[in-house]
Formats: C-alpha cells, sequence, structure tokens
DNA sequence: ATCCTATCTTTACAATGTAAAGATATTGAT
DNA sequence: ATCAATATCTTTACATTGTAAAGATAGGAT
C-alpha cells in the first residue's frame, strides 16, 4: 500500500478559524504580478496549453487537471470557459482544422497542375506527421461534439477544399450542396485513401511494411509510390 | 482538500474483532450456488463480457469495472487475469482479429475471380459494420500492447490474409518476408483504402456526404462506386 | 458608489485503475 | 488421504480524473 502519505500535495487540515488567515497570507505570498486571480487571457491559454499537453504527453494525457496544470491555473478553470472536456477537446480540435487547412491552402499555390493533387496529398499526411496528436484528436468522434459552430465550420471548410481538390483533378466544378454518385465516390476514393494511409502510419501499422522492405526505404517514398500508382493522369 | 468523508462508497471501517463475523456473515447471506468463490472459467467469462460492455456501451464505457460488473465478480478480478486494463483491452483485440479473420476466409470462397477482390473489401468493411466497437478497438494502439503473442499473431494472419488478396490481383505470389516497392505499394493502396473509409465511416465522417446524394443512396452503393473505380482489371 | 456579472479558486464527491492483503478453492507431492 | 503450495477471487485502500457547487475577486454598467 501506499501507504500514510496520501497526497504530498494538500497539507494537513487546519483548524478552520484559522485556515482564513492561512488563506489570505498565502494568497498575498504566493500569488504575485505574475499570477493575478483573473488570468486575463485564459481561454486562449488554456487551448495553448492543452496542445502543448496533447503533443507532449499524447491523447490520453490530455485531461482538463494537466491542462489547468499547464496553464497554472486551477483545475476547475478550463471548466469555465469550455463547459467540460469535451467542449475543450472540440475547441481544440477546430483549432487543428483550421490549422490543417491553412497547411492545405499552402501547398496548394502550384495550382492544379497534373502533380498538385499529389503535392496536396503529400501536404495532407505531412500535416499529420508534424501533429500527431492533433490529426488523431480531429478524427476522434468519440471525445468530440461535432455539433459546435467553430469545430462543424472548420472540419466543413477542410471537406470542401477536398472537394474543390477531386472536383479539379475531375475538371469539373462541384457544387458541394448536391453531388453526383460519381462525384461523391471520387472524393471518398482520396479521401479514403489519404486518411487511411495516415491512420495506418499514425498507428503505427505500417513499420511492419518498411521493415520488408529494401533498405533506405522511407515512409514517403512508400506514399508516394502508393499515390502514383492510384491518381489517374487525365487525357494522353 | 477532500475533508472528512473521501467516499460514501466504503462504509466506516469496523473494530478490526467485528469485522470478521460482519464478513462471516455477508458471505454466508450474499453467495449462493449461482455465484461459488471460484468462477472457474472467468477468464474467457471476463472476455465475453467484455465483448458484451464493448458493443453496448463503445470504447469509453469498457472499463475493468464494468466488465467485472457484467461478469459478476469483483471489481479486482480482472486484474489478476490480464495483469491491466491494456492486457483485458488486447486480448480482447486478438479475439476481434480472429473473428475478422474468419469473416474475410468465409468471403474469400468465391475464390480469386476478378469480383474476388471486391467481394473481400465489402467483407472487410461488413465486419466493422457489424462490429463497430472491436474494429476501434482493433486499430486504437494507444490502448492496446501489440508485443502481446496472441494480439500479434492474430494481427499478423491479417495482414498475411491481405498481402495474398492483393498478390492474387497481382498474378504473384508475395512473399511475406520481403516486398518489392511495388508489391508494398499496393498492399498499402488497398489497405488504406479500405481502412481509411471504414474509419470514416464508424466516425461519421460520411453522414454529410450521403445527404448530398441523391435519395435513396446507401453506405453501400457508395463503397461500392468508389471500390469499381478503383479496382483494375487485369488484361481485357 | 453600488450592484451585477464574468472570471477564477476551493471544496466536495463519485468513478476508475491499480496495488496489496485477505479468503477460499485446487493441485500436487508425499 | 493429508497438507502445503499455488491459483483464483474478494476486500480494502488510495491517487487521479471529471464535474458540480459554492466562495472569492475583479471589472463594468448604471
Amino acid at each position: 500500500m501506499t501507504g500514510k502519505t496520501r497526497t504530498g500535495r494538500a497539507p494537513p487540515k487546519l483548524r478552520p478559524e484559522l485556515r482564513k488567515v492561512q488563506k489570505k497570507v498565502a494568497k498575498k505570498a504566493g500569488r504575485n504580478a505574475a499570477a493575478p486571480y483573473h488570468h486575463g487571457a485564459l481561454h486562449d491559454a488554456l487551448l495553448q496549453a492543452a496542445e502543448r499537453v496533447l503533443e507532449r504527453d499524447g491523447l490520453s494525457g490530455l485531461t482538463l487537471r494537466a491542462v489547468a496544470r499547464e496553464a497554472g491555473v486551477s483545475h476547475a478553470a478550463p471548466t469555465h470557459h469550455f463547459g467540460d472536456l469535451t467542449g475543450l477537446v472540440s475547441e481544440l480540435a477546430a483549432i487543428g482544422f483550421r490549422e490543417f487547412n491553412a497547411a492545405m491552402a499552402a501547398a496548394s499555390i502550384s495550382g492544379n497542375t497534373p502533380d498538385g493533387a499529389l503535392a496536396r496529398a503529400k501536404a495532407y499526411v505531412g500535416y499529420a506527421q508534424a501533429h500527431p496528436g492533433m490529426y488523431g484528436l480531429m478524427f476522434r468522434t468519440e471525445r468530440l461534439d461535432m455539433s459546435r459552430p467553430s469545430l462543424r465550420e472548420a472540419a466543413n471548410a477542410a471537406f470542401r477544399e477536398l472537394a474543390g481538390t477531386v472536383g479539379a483533378e475531375r475538371h469539373e466544378h462541384i457544387e458541394a450542396e448536391a453531388l453526383s454518385l460519381d462525384q461523391a465516390a471520387a472524393i471518398v476514393r482520396a479521401w479514403s485513401l489519404v486518411h487511411g494511409f495516415t491512420m495506418l502510419l499514425l498507428d503505427d501499422r505500417l513499420s511492419d511494411i518498411l521493415r520488408r522492405l529494401p533498405a533506405g526505404i522511407r515512409i514517403d517514398t512508400l506514399l508516394d509510390a502508393m499515390l502514383k500508382a492510384t491518381i489517374v493522369r487525365p487525357g494522353t
């Protein structure tokens, strides 16, 4: 048994009359200019702290209390800003989708050349490799509330970008509101391919395959080979 | 501080002399023929209970204590058989892979006809649709210990089946130990496609697309369209 | 100035994973 | 057959988490 010490965190309880005083003193002594009672911009600070915790300790380490600790506030502070853990996680996922959208937009500067789709697919996987915790979060529905406007909008924007890329590939404008079966199949095919590869990669399901390949072949080469055998060049 | 009552769960401690008696009485009264002290086949019973809990309450409901409750034993009983939650979850995932392998084998009776790959792809997604909790578990690495022999072997068998299917498609025998880049790309392409579709489906990322399709089109039709546009018929 | 509201902290507690110790059945050696 | 060793299961204990509720503090609006 761990025995006597229940904590180490919480000092033994004081008699009530003393507690008030003790607290006042603790306030004056412990809370300096560095930590005012009102943080001022805690909402954003918590989200930044959450992202750090997520990429450092993984999804299982992303707890309300860990985020509060990282931000240097009391463990219940996040509740006020996000309601519950789902709220915090959903807002963080929305940020992830926005970062992701920005990365995809940056990869689209090459225009709609034949290699444009290839470059975007690589950028897709590249974002997930650079932010594995974030990407996992964005697609782990059980912890998300997709009805949150910020998350829904950011995720929809990502989908529109994807649909647009596939549409350009097919030389047609894709009306996001009404899809033909052909269009939907093309979109889902592209999405499944890159998302599936990404998930297998993040869940460490590809390392066995890599080990069986000739030495020196990296994951990027494998992705490239997979994509080049997949993307159908129009015309020619 | 947690203050006086840390629990409400554990009744106030009795004086040691009384505890023994109290317990004996509880034993005689509470434990009938229905629940002998030694269960006898608890290992398997726990795994079956775990599968029920998983498919009923989802991954977040799959806790050691919930499984113990479902099996009608004390909350610490699973620890003896599986070490910790990761152990239980990993053994359950191994069962999932075996079920999955059996389903894939059943779908392979049609042989290596041109439609064989199509049928197997549908069986792949079909298993995940029928056992969404299980499929999620099998690919959620954070909760698994892939070094467990039972899990590793069951997962490897699934991979061999996949590699064999892709090899047959390419009219070549795939030596699982050494892969060419071309072979690996083909395998990863097929896997990414079906796994990606499955994950998007289970994470409810496809319902928006379905809603934008002409009325009456179901997910199976979309999958079929995606696969038919993907699988390259050899020869002809 | 005074109330009001938003922000943050403290306190409280049920649930979980897990460790350790106790209780009971099974097995194996003699 | 007995009995000690072992395996199986239960009880007890506790740190950690999410969350609710109440208290403390700050900033505005009137």
